[in-house]
DNA sequence: ATTATACTCTACTTAAACAATAGGAATTGT
DNA sequence: ACAATTCCTATTGTTTAAGTAGAGTATAAT
């Protein structure tokens, strides 16, 4: 049970964009020299970003990443989705064919209500609230 | 962000310590057989619980294993804990090294915060509630 | 005592996932 | 044209999880 570090990297991502929201531009080059990140590493998580809608790209000279929306409006779990897929503890929450005994077994519930509480509270902060 | 199969099976291996507390000593093989995990791999396990102070063990012909508490008395925090370490989502909670910007890092209070949500709730489950 | 049973200890192997690197293509401002 | 920047995707390296293996130790039953 880690955080990868596509997931914290990119959370660095995202708040250097939040900070810079409605200001400017942020580059991968800046991200990744500030916060001594691989920019090619950087890149393929600012790719995630942007395939989940969180970020808007400018592309060539000049260009570079900003939030699709206002940092209020983007949650911790899109983050951390977008980064490292959906939160799923263990494969019996989605995968009904997982383990046989899905119905009855006795564990299920534990994860599936451990999961929600994750979800829940990674749904309920914003980037808003960590720049703040 | 995945829960590791030593704490999905040491859960079941609990599990089943629980449903025969006081009962009768539960071994290996049995719940190796019953739950369909490698018995050698179980054995591991098992030593990890006995290690924590978890179970009791009796060796030799007729041995195995019970809970040294009441199921109401291990909690689900002690069971994962003991099979694969302690809970630390990201190194930046533990270790003050970790990140140079540690004391002013602006996510390192999230990560500790959502750490202590999953442990608290761990931390309030039983083995108990889990089998009633 | 002997034997069968079950836990103990430690080393090794395999497989999968994570993390990072690499390089060229496409796009845009000057 | 050229430099800056994102886009795409293949490959490599590293670490950890998962599982296998086998010899050793303790105990109960006979």
């Amino acid at each position: 049970m880690k955080v990868s570090t596509k997931a914290r990297y990119g959370f660095k991502f995202m708040i250097h964009l939040a900070l810079n929201y409605n200001i400017k531009l942020v580059q991968i080059r800046e991200v990744s020299v500030s916060e001594k990140i691989s920019s090619k590493y950087l890149e393929q998580i600012a790719m995630s970003f942007k395939i989940a809608g969180l970020v808007k790209v400018t592309r060539g000279a000049k260009g570079g990443y900003t939030l699709s929306r206002t940092p209020k409006e983007i949650t911790l779990l899109e983050i951390i989705t977008a980064a490292e897929g959906n939160l799923v503890l263990t494969d019996c929450i989605e995968s009904s064919d997982f383990c046989q005994k899905k119905d009855d077994c006795i564990m299920n519930k534990l994860w599936v209500d451990l999961n929600n509480h994750i979800t829940d509270y990674l749904g309920s902060k914003t980037l808003q609230d960590i720049i703040s």
